[in-house]
DNA sequence: ATGAAAGCGCTAACAG
DNA sequence: CTGTTAGCGCTTTCAT
């Protein structure tokens, strides 16, 4: 089918080793050949086979990237970071969707080890589990994102690059408190991550240190979808003694949650406070003003793949990376200190 | 590095040959044989290197996709679907951001295609020019999406999947017509790709059809992102003749157009009427509620998919895909016709 | 500077 | 049913 170096050599009566270094672009040969092989190469619209120098070389210029859904408004940015960081140091990348699902987190592990790709970024919604083990074991390089795995025995031998989740639930309840809020509900989604969990453990931690009364009830966990957080968001609502000011762990739910608000008459911010996390593209537009915990996504994208790359290039194990991005609150519309001020200290 | 058959055909004495066949499943092997041999190759955990097989094969289970951009919210959609069709036919995908730049979009394809991927799925910012053909003359299978060549030479050897543009701009412009306005300006970008090419042609014509004025002041034509679409409506705005409604060839800058009504201190839809493009998962947003023409996206991508797929394994050169879909208005709140009514035929 | 030949990991002929 | 062998396209010694 496709043209091949022995074509080429053919074309131009030399060796393929000639060819191969010619195309290459190395020493170990006359100008004037080169030249004359890379212009047969040229017409003949020799394309290298990779697979064939993947097979020698060990390497396959491609890096795998697993995440959650990448239509979730959280990820198109990170991928993109990815991909173009990747692009720059000539690796392209193979994109899974996990769903959060185990199996299929497992299943795109295992497909990407398999199609020899020279490494993997992975934003797990386990933070328990072997996935690392298989990585660990058969020493590929692999960098973790936006997730990290927690008590795990072999927590030490990764690299990662996250924002600080505890300090963003942290802040996030802490201005929902100095504007004025007692009752404040939480709402999260795939609680087997790490990030979610450590948004939630930050947010319960300003709500001890406030002295706020922590409601059981007010605490709840959802299946990851915008209707699902609308669902929860209601029936929150209705109770006798409703929160007055929703903590929303991840900015897509939160639009789900302010649907439910509006739709049950309240205005926001004046009767519900809302704030949500992840800054996605979409929180600020005009008449939604989220306000939320920055998520610089892309700069998480750009940092775990040079991590890896480097990983990857120098496999000179060297020290581990572990980058906690700044969480950053964000405030916008949806929380009222504009209408009450900072209340309290 | 890795385990390979021959460490699996030396650990159960038998021939590389033996192995291959065991770990495929296929037969011409005694059962107890294969048994043990796929005993063992789990023991040491045996990945097949996917590089050697594809050498071989000549197949890397991997189709490439070239979009314009991943954080355009159009596309998170269609990457997803074509990502899960392929998965679920055994393939992977890697994914390729353009961003409309002919070379991006020329080095995308080139890469792919040297990366062995089986086929290569494609949303050309481009209407023109030789992409087609390189792949033509490789014979390579690929399919179009999104957008389509046009007046090509080559244009009866494609397969695509498209929806209906022409009909889509066609009915904004009837839409906002018929709940009233005559003053209609049109924004557009990327207007080398077919799509928005046919949109602005079905735009046109409506307007001829309904003898309406067409001020040539009215059409603008800005870089693709938010802020430029912006500025544009923010000019079209300050004319002394304004326009009374956009249509605006797009839902992600149809929401920048919309900053630049709502700054201006006019209402929508009282004051200006909105018509985006798409259908992306925030028009339909809770005080953003854009009118807008649907977009099938995800069918689109498992279609695309599909029919990519199909080629790929029956090489056997069948007929051609030409699909379009339909393009459905869907009228929100940017519209106004639930002020005005229909008043006109 | 150039060519011949070995081999990356695997599959597919063919021989036994 | 099993093992031997050639070869996919390329890179890389090693001779020449």
């Amino acid at each position: 089918m496709g043209v091949t170096i022995k074509d080429i050599a053919r074309a131009a009566s030399v060796s393929t080793a000639a060819v191969s270094l010619a195309i290459n672009n190395r020493p170990g040969i006359s100008e004037k050949t080169r030249s004359k092989i890379r212009r047969i190469a040229k017409e003949l619209h020799y394309i290298p086979n990779l697979a064939a120098r993947s097979l020698i070389s060990q390497r396959s210029l491609t890096i795998g990237v697993i995440i959650t859904d990448i239509t979730d408004p959280f990820y198109p940015q990170l991928a993109r970071s990815i991909e173009e960081t990747a692009d720059e140091r000539g690796y392209s990348m193979i994109l899974c969707n996990s769903d959060g699902d185990f199996r299929r987190e497992r299943h795109g592990l295992e497909n990407l080890m398999g199609k020899q790709v020279d490494g993997i970024i992975l934003s797990s919604t386990f933070s328990e589990g072997p996935a690392i083990d298989l990585l660990v074991e058969k020493g590929f390089p692999f960098v973790f994102t936006n997730r990290i795995p927690v008590n795990h025995p072999l927590g030490d031998d990764i690299d990662y690059v996250i924002i600080d989740n505890y300090a963003g639930g942290y802040r996030a309840v802490e201005h929902l408190y100095r504007i004025g809020h007692d009752k404040i509900a939480i709402i999260a989604a795939h609680m087997t991550a790490s990030n979610m969990i450590e948004r939630a453990r930050g947010a319960r931690s300003a709500m001890k240190e406030y002295g706020m009364h922590c409601n059981p009830d007010y605490f709840i966990t959802c299946e990851y979808s915008r209707r699902r957080a609308l669902l929860a968001a209601k029936g929150l609502l209705a109770m006798k003694d409703p929160p007055t000011a929703f903590f929303v762990q991840d900015d897509n739910l939160a639009l789900g949650v302010r649907e439910a608000i509006l739709s049950s008459g309240a205005r926001i911010p004046e009767d519900v406070g809302l704030v949500g996390f992840d800054d996605i593209d979409f929180a600020g537009v005009t008449g939604v003003e989220l306000t939320t915990v920055s998520h610089r996504s892309d700069e998480m994208g750009t940092l775990a793949t040079e991590i890896l790359i480097n990983k990857i290039e120098n496999s000179a194990v060297g020290t581990m990376n572990k980058i906690v991005l700044e969480a950053e609150l964000i405030i916008r519309k949806t929380c009222g200190h504009h209408l009450k001020g900072y209340v309290r200290p």
